[in-house]
DNA sequence: AATTAGTTGATTGTATACAAAATTGCATGC
DNA sequence: GCATGCAATTTTGTATACAATCAACTAATT
């Protein structure tokens, strides 16, 4: 419906090769050669890199042109950290600012989808539910700033996350219900502490999922 | 050193000039006229303007190209609650990973700023020597993603306080005080606390702020 | 053998041209 | 008077051309 320009759609095709690294970290990437991959000339291409840029998702320097950024684990603690923050906000603005109603939506469709956490055959659905409920959460809050950092701080830790469901295949679903169970019952500081909790627990993973996306990256996958 | 791109150049200038609102707010930007005044062509314009739309300075639609955002209360309250989640996470961090003469170097600094709150001509000074201030505490948290995130924030809300400063004239350095104080008595509580106080207060003031922006953006200042 | 200078090839940086789309102004009809 | 449709004009969207810069390689000098 809403028009979709060019560089919207490189934009998101980029993302996606940033986001799973499909850009190798660190490496420079040939605008040319990109171009012609995406069916565009380098004119609306380097539009979509400089987004990507002030995004966080390449680096760029002068005469060296774009490179996908680095992947370390300081940097993913970072992310995660600043998730803590951002969501920390968001779980208080959502008490005071949903209805009850919206809440409880939030619970049932949670208990709807707990089959799915164990039916999901692979991490990235499991990654997909997981971010539904953050996302959701952070709409009731109704703050666009906060939303919109969590977009931006989910789209660069996906990856990585994704990786580290692929072989634990954990995921936590009561972590989940005891948040929106706290925040049906007002419970500010039980709500918060439970969501920070949950984005701590999942950040203790990262420097070992870390160790596997670069093993992702490096070794081609068989087949899909 | 650092070499500068054109785009920088461009991207820079571009951003002063969306902080200022001297792009008024919802005003649609004329490409070839823009990248006259700025000298250059609309290329490499194009693409600052791309990196702005991704800091949340302007908007894009296709076919109707770019704006400045629009100013008003509930935004500017957005980036400041944001501001509240990422600061108090930064208090944190800073009391875990600075050691104690980083932060007295910045409690000195901060009595030898005094001087400058009363002396302080104009207002942008006065947000000049906050904004320092919670940016030294932010680089202590060694985070760089809540540094870059509120490096955004701060750039965002800027031309609002400084008007709001501008007509008050109240800065309150007992503020900053308090916090480095708790933060130095490893008191992570009452420093988030501060922290956060300082905030909402400031963003107290933010609806008579736009008000007054309005009037500055739309009734030109009969000189400089 | 190591280092540096020079040369070549590839890649980025920017201007410009042209095509596509949107806006404006005007005329026409209701 | 107001809405509607069409033409003219402006503005945006993208490709391409060319200039400037960088990287890689070779050759010469110490």
């Amino acid at each position: 419906m809403a028009k979709l320009s060019n560089v919207d759609r490189i934009y998101t095709d980029l993302k996606n090769m940033a986001s799973h690294f499909d850009i190798k970290p660190d490496e420079k990437l040939n605008e040319a050669r990109m171009a012609a991959q995406l069916g565009a000339s380098r004119t609306p291409l380097r539009e979509a890199l400089n987004r990507l840029v002030s995004e966080g998702f390449l680096t760029f320097s002068k005469g060296r042109g774009f490179s996908c950024r680095s992947l370390n684990v300081d940097q993913i603690l970072d992310l995660y950290q600043a998730r803590e923050a951002v969501e920390g906000k968001i779980v208080e603005l959502a008490i005071q600012r949903a209805n009850l109603s919206e809440l409880e939506n939030i619970r049932d469709s949670l208990s709807s989808s707990e089959n799915h956490y164990h039916e999901a055959s692979d991490a990235t659905d499991l990654v997909g539910i997981d971010e539904q409920f953050h996302m959701a959460i952070a709409e009731l809050s109704q703050n666009a700033e906060l939303i919109r950092i969590l977009n931006n701080l989910n789209d660069r830790v996906r990856f990585v996350r994704t990786i580290d469901l692929e072989k634990r295949r954990v995921v936590t679903p009561q972590n989940h219900m005891d948040i929106i169970n706290a925040m049906i019952a007002g419970d500010v500081k039980g709500a918060v502490h439970s969501m920070q909790t949950h984005i701590v627990r999942s950040s203790e993973e990262a420097t070992e999922a870390v160790r596997k996306a670069y093993a992702r990256i490096y070794v081609p996958t068989p087949a899909t």
